[in-house]
DNA sequence: AAAACAATTTATGTATACAATATGCAATCT
DNA sequence: AGATTGCATATTGTATACATAAATTGTTTT
């Protein structure tokens, strides 16, 4: 943690920031529990920092949805429940079929190249079975599309919605048995939109979300014993 | 004594979220215009209260999009683009499909009597013509929906995005022209939701938003003269 | 021994003080 | 005249100090 504001320092990140993006990473990964209190004196000390920085971080992570206040006692990591999870993917669900249409009616001849690049790439990431590189590349992959769509707000919130997931994200990628089926529904994806077919586009992204939500259900299951 | 206690610790706000919902109210009505600064010991000042609260204020207005951060620069009132009323639109209308869909699947029979009544309630404020009431009575209304829809964060991300158009919404309750049609859009809403017929709920929804969305865009362009 | 109350500790909420940086203006140089 | 540098000022970023409420502990009382 010495060097945690010399990092900030090379480029003039307000340290609000910096804190807001260790204390997410922290809870979206699992590092810290849901319901663990955030004490700001501790946090302040852990991060070399003074609990201003801390406190402006808290606020972003409250309407981020990561942590819940209680007044007068503080903040908590909230708790991830299944319904909660199943609630975000509903969202998430009718947005990604939302920036589908959106491509299919908006993107380029060159958009279409990156498309069909990126869903190689990502098939390339597979075969080597990393688990980093095949994260990066889905994620490439989908935001093309994003591009393609042209409404960044849109990208906005289904960023913000997948981040909810992301501790569940690298257990999914790494159950090597789901691959086939990752690349199956990638090409799907790629192709249905290239060929601008809405209904299809809007089918395959849809059986996408729902093979994760599957994968995610049963992770929390397993959890919760 | 004891009572007095219990209201005073019932209705305790910290000063962050006041002046967070004081600042929203005047961004989202107008009172503050796009691209005026937000001085923090200015605010303070008038306020009454310290920078502490006025910051924190607007590291939440910063998520929610109403203001933009320049570091080191301070915070303004986000500008209102046609591009992004649309885009917000674009998404609110695949978000409210959302809800009905999911109501039509959900509903109970006492949230469909409440969902009728509540119809009837806005064709009655309708009659009489008072803006105010009946933009309550229309929040009303769509509160059902999104109940018996039983998805909260669903419901959350509807209202922010709502918010966002808050400042026209008056304008368009107060044209008189509008209301036949926007009785009719209620009934047809209120009856497909009922007879749980998601296609017919959907269309009608979008037809709602889509009627408003070509009202605020007619405002907007007439900003721009 | 259990309950109640007071004292102490802990942590948040708010205000203020201090530091660093950007802006505006005037004096100076080319 | 136009550009440039230096200084004063305004404003944000960060740290700390103080006030208040909640939690805890220990003591007293029944």
């Amino acid at each position: 943690m010495a060097d945690f504001k010399q990092t900030m320092m090379d480029d003039f990140l307000p340290l609000r920031d910096v804190v807001f993006r260790t204390l997410r990473q922290a809870i979206l990964t699992g590092e810290m529990k849901p319901g663990e209190r955030l004490l700001e004196i501790h946090l302040a000390n852990k991060l070399g920092v003074s609990r201003t920085p801390i406190r402006e971080a808290i606020r972003m992570l409250e309407l981020e949805g990561l942590v819940i206040m209680v007044p007068r006692r503080g903040a908590q990591v909230a708790q991830i429940t299944e319904k909660s999870m199943t609630d975000v993917l509903e969202v998430r669900c009718a947005l990604d079929e939302l920036a589908v249409e959106l491509a299919c009616a908006r993107i380029t001849e060159e958009e279409k190249a990156e498309l069909v690049a990126a869903c190689e790439a990502f098939e390339k990431a597979i075969s080597t079975g990393q688990v980093h590189a095949i994260a990066k590349a889905d994620v490439e992959f989908h935001d093309i599309i994003f591009k393609a769509a042209g409404n960044p707000r849109l990208t906005q919130m289904i960023n913000n919605l997948a981040e909810q997931m992301y501790r569940y994200r690298f257990e999914y990628i790494k159950d090597e048995s789901q691959h086939p089926m990752l690349v199956k529904e990638h090409r799907r994806i790629c192709e249905s939109i290239s060929s601008k077919d809405i209904a299809a586009s809007k089918e395959a992204i849809r059986e996408h979300i729902e093979n994760q939500e599957k994968s995610i259900i049963r992770q929390i299951r397993l959890e919760k014993k």
